[in-house]
RNA sequence: GCGGGAGUAGCUCAGUUGGUAGAGCGUCAGCCUUCCAAGCUGAAUGUCGCCGGUUCGAACCCGGUCUCCCGCUCCA
């Protein structure tokens, strides 16, 4: 039995040494949290992308989709409160090692003031029994009085601060409050440090006349600033989707853990625009049908969960990961969210312009609510090579190293193999894919013994090898091996092509969403 | 960013007290013609992560730096 930090190892050089993921600008040593697609990647990624393209806009008729810009205008990203939420002053403690938030240090330092202000309250209320009048109390009082004084000045102060940028300011207030560690007790801290989640860049040619601009965090922006071209355009009805995928950037302070935490990333996502007030059952809708779309794909229904989110990020009513089930453990690999009209009022108070939709049923103008299905394409790309990844022990006491990619996805559909070097065979394989690499990636190999040849296809994951042999000569057959059961059965080179399609068709691997 | 560990062939890894690099697998060419990696012959591939220092001489010692893995932290 491997440990898991074995397996996720393995994952990482098997991806590597069969073309799937290169680290980024290798020969100049890499670049941090940055990776390449290989020749099978780039086919693997593509594939997860177009099945969920097909199960999302192709198989909705009320979901369209778009591709927005990377850059946007920079407002964007003040109305969706990236700019301010995206910026985290941190401090280290020497003593303990520890990173903490610099405004949550002192914000929890004011709820300690606070909760002796309710121990003042409860010892007064116990002297004074039923004249207690809290209200009078906690205005007159003059420590309680002084104690509020002093939470008002220190968030003031950190206020002020923070928003003027001045972190030495924040750090001479920490230490003028003798705030430690709330660990080790330490008060031997580095300075504050500015950490903006977001990439800055220019916009025009010359310095003075350049616009600051930022490479999109997210791509829920994109669809947002064009709710009404679309509804408009498409004359779209409530309720409706834009779904759209493409790159998104974020500075992580820590980005790790192979292609799961990257500072350039791909997302897939979808934003449902609704009714206000039904938001619950379509929350409920989207977490159904986006947990079957994972299913379908045959990973193991052991592998997903949800996991609800208890601390609701501004913007959101209801949150949700659908998780899975990564060599380091159970990680987050979708999210779903009730996103309210915090984004459309938001852009409407930043814009001036008015975002809204006229129900004609109900004769009224509102704000859609928005339920926002987004799925890391990078992290979906992971969960299905790591996945598939095994390493089997044979009958005869060999192992074989085999990427059970689900069909659908795999990067070659089918090798097509003579058996010998010889005899024609080599010919009648050449012609086999000449036909069938119309409709599917396929791939030709004669080099070394046929057993040999089979194995290098299970470590790449194509699902079939075709092997043409001397009774294809006589009878126009061939047989057809399965990656997963390393059986073949004997079929018609005719035949070949529905065959394959039977078992690689977005249709036939969809529809197993509907069990 | 802090702490710990690690960087030698495509992959996994040896390399003695400092004397200018090896193995297995893989790759390529040829032979063999065999339905599950294990036959034979031959070949290619490394500034030993990078830069600097010590030394007659550095994969090895010293300093710096980059990258990766683990933990902390963060995670819209």
């Amino acid at each position: 039995m491997i440990n898991q930090e074995d397996q996720f190892k393995k994952v990482i050089s098997h991806a590597k040494e069969y073309g799937y993921v290169f680290p980024s600008s290798e020969i100049y040593e890499g670049l941090s949290a940055v990776y390449d697609y290989g020749q099978n990647g780039v086919e693997l990624k593509n594939n997860i992308r177009a099945y969920w393209w097909k199960a999302m806009v192709q198989m909705h008729d009320n979901i369209v989709g778009i591709d927005a810009a990377i850059f946007m205008h920079p407002t964007t990203w003040k109305a969706s409160g990236h700019v301010d939420a995206f910026n985290d002053p941190l401090i280290d403690n020497k003593d303990s090692k520890k990173r903490y938030r610099a405004d949550v240090l002192i914000e929890d330092y004011c709820a300690k003031i606070e909760s002796k202000i309710d121990k003042e309250v409860a010892k007064a209320a116990k002297r004074f029994g039923d004249a207690f009048n809290k209200e009078e109390f906690v205005t007159t009082n003059p420590r309680v009085v002084g104690y509020y004084q002093k939470i008002d000045e220190i968030l003031k102060r950190m206020g002020k601060s923070l928003g003027a940028n001045d972190l030495a300011d924040v750090k001479a207030l920490i230490e003028e409050l003798q705030i430690a560690d709330p660990l080790s007790g330490s008060r031997n801290w580095t300075d504050v440090k500015q950490f903006n989640l977001m990439f800055g860049t220019k916009l025009g040619a010359s310095a003075d006349s350049a616009m600051d601009l930022y490479l999109r965090p997210e791509t829920a922006q994109g669809i947002f600033v064009n709710f009404l071209n679309v509804q408009k355009t498409g004359r779209m009805k409530i309720p409706f989707g834009i779904a759209q995928t493409g790159k998104a950037f974020r500075n992580e302070i820590v980005a790790r853990q192979f292609i799961f935490r990257m500072r350039e990333f791909e997302q897939m996502e979808m934003q449902f625009f609704i009714k206000p007030g039904t938001q619950k059952e379509w929350f409920k809708h989207w977490k159904d049908t986006r947990l079957k779309w994972h299913l379908s794909l045959g990973m193991g229904d052991e592998n997903y969960r949800f996991h609800d989110h208890e601390k609701l990020a501004h913007y959101a009513d209801a949150a949700t990961d659908i998780e899975f089930k990564f060599p380091f453990g159970f990680k987050e690999l979708e999210g779903i969210h009730s996103r309210t009209d915090f984004d459309l009022k938001q852009h409407e108070e930043f814009s001036g312009k008015k975002l809204q939709y006229f129900d004609h049923e109900e004769n009224e103008s509102y704000v859609p609510y928005v339920l926002e299905t987004s799925i890391g394409l990078d992290r979906m790309f992971l969960a299905v090579l790591s996945n598939a990844l095994v390493e089997e022990e044979l009958e005869n006491n060999t192992t074989r190293t085999v990427l059970k990619l689900p069909a659908v996805l795999a990067p070659t559909k089918a090798a097509i193999l003579p058996l010998v070097k010889k005899d024609g065979l080599p010919e009648i394989a050449k012609k086999i894919v000449e036909d069938l690499k119309w409709d599917f990636n396929v791939v030709y190999d004669e080099k070394d013994a046929v057993g040999r040849r089979y194995r290098r296809q299970d470590a790449n994951g194509t699902p079939f090898c075709i092997t043409v042999d001397h009774d294809t000569l006589d009878d126009q057959t061939v047989t057809i091996r399965y990656r997963d059961t390393m059986e073949q059965k004997r079929v018609k080179i005719d035949e070949l092509s529905q065959l394959i399609k039977a078992e690689v068709d977005e249709k036939v691997w969809l529809e197993k969403c509907s069990v």
